[in-house]
Formats: structure tokens, C-alpha cells, sequence
DNA sequence: TACTTTTGGACTGAAGTAGTCCAAAATGAA
DNA sequence: TTCATTTTGGACTACTTCAGTCCAAAAGTA
């Protein structure tokens, strides 16, 4: 699975690859074939569920597909807010270590 | 400026440092103190104009405090999603660098 | 021309959330 | 214990955001 700009060029892609059009994937997956176009825009964000159903369908990683859907939306979130880019994910890095850390069972 | 665990945290110790309580730093912001309340437990965010007087406040950078706020809510948003919260981050990074250059006049 | 796919506008219902108000709990001083 | 102040959090409102739907116009194809 490649990797693309955005979570919805990745979806897009796989499903070209398949010359498959909009309607045929969305009814696989259950979805509105509009709401695929969306998604394929990144207008719609998918719902976990419609991530697996992705997956599923392509035969690809789920866990790519998660990884290529959350840095899409840290991102965009990150680039709204002027720069510092590289900081907020390094800090945020160390963040969810202690995090995890204190969730598990200490010790 | 010493980054504690979460957004709420370094705000928190910022106050305590110089002995006041909410209300008085809520007064100087202009906020209901109960606001402030939540977010020293990280229940409420903070607007950017917000943490621009509490930058102005405490007199500490508000990139710092930016930084400190935008990670949280990623290191929030990424922790739910189960793991590989590093990776997530790497592409993010990418994703970023890749947004910029568009963003900026090409050439 | 006729058919299919793609795109996007407009809307709805639901979920999320900043901000307020208030009162109970905690802290602390006398 | 009492009194005053601070801290905490519940409940609510108003507002925003957003997934999901429906539909129709535009674009593409034969």
C-alpha cells in the first residue's frame, strides 16, 4: 500500500488501481456513494468502522490505513496553528510514553 | 517555563507558583474562575486568545504555551486510537513539510 | 444522444464543547 | 468549631461541528 499525500489520495488510489468507480467500492463498504466521494476529497473524515471496511475490502494493513487517517488529521490540526510543527509532535511523543505509562499497571 | 504533563499542569503550577488562586489569575484573564478551574484538570481547552493572556500573565512565551497545548490534544487524540503513536507522528511530520511547500509560492 | 460516474451544494440530526451558574467539598485561619 | 475563601464539579445552554443523506449538475464515455 502506498502511502499518499492525504488519507483520501491513498483510498483513491487504492481504488483506481481496481479501476473500480465510486458506487461499486461505496456499495461494498455499505456507504453512500457520495459520501465515499467525500472521503476520497477529504471532506468527510471515515468512521473507524469504514477505515476496517477499507481495509478489508483492499486487502491492506488496517493499521497503515489508521496510521495514514491520524496523521492526516494531526496535521491539518498542527498547521492551522502557525508553525512549531516538529516541537508539538516531538512533545506530544513524550506525552503519550508518560501516558502510557501511567495507564498500564505500574510495576 | 517547565512543561509539566498536560496543558492544565503547566497553567496550574504557573498559578501556585506565585501563590494565587483562581480567582484572582481568572479576574486578570477576564474568565470565570470555574473555566479556569477546568482547564488546570484539563476539562476545558483553552481558545488561543486565552492562552495568549495567560502567556501575557505569567510572562512566558506564548509559542512555548501554544506548544504545550497542541501537544496534548494530539497526544490525546492519538492514545485512543490504540498505538503507534510514533509513527503517526513521523508521517504527520512528513504530511506537514509536504502541506508547507504548498502552501508557500512554489519556485 | 444516452448512460454512468464524479462532484458538490444543501440540509438534517446528532455529538461535542465553550462558557455560565451554582452549590457542595476542601482548605485554612482564628 | 466556626467563618471565610478556594477548589471542584454537576447541570445546563447556546453554539458549533460534522457524519451522513439526497439530489442534481457536471464531466466522462461509448
Amino acid at each position: 500500500m502506498k502511502l499518499e499525500k492525504t488519507f483520501g489520495d491513498t483510498v483513491k488510489k487504492l481504488r483506481e488501481d481496481k479501476n473500480l468507480p465510486l458506487r461499486e467500492v461505496a456499495e461494498a463498504l455499505n456507504i453512500d456513494t457520495s459520501m465515499l466521494g467525500k472521503i476520497e476529497k477529504n471532506s468527510r473524515k471515515p468512521t473507524k468502522q469504514i477505515i476496517e471496511k477499507f481495509a478489508k475490502f483492499f486487502k491492506v494493513s488496517s493499521k497503515d490505513l489508521t496510521i495514514a487517517f491520524l496523521s492526516d488529521t494531526v496535521a491539518y490540526q498542527v498547521m492551522e496553528e502557525e508553525d512549531f510543527s516538529s516541537e508539538v509532535f516531538k512533545v506530544a511523543e513524550e506525552k503519550v510514553e508518560y501516558l502510557k505509562t501511567k495507564k498500564s499497571p505500574e510495576k
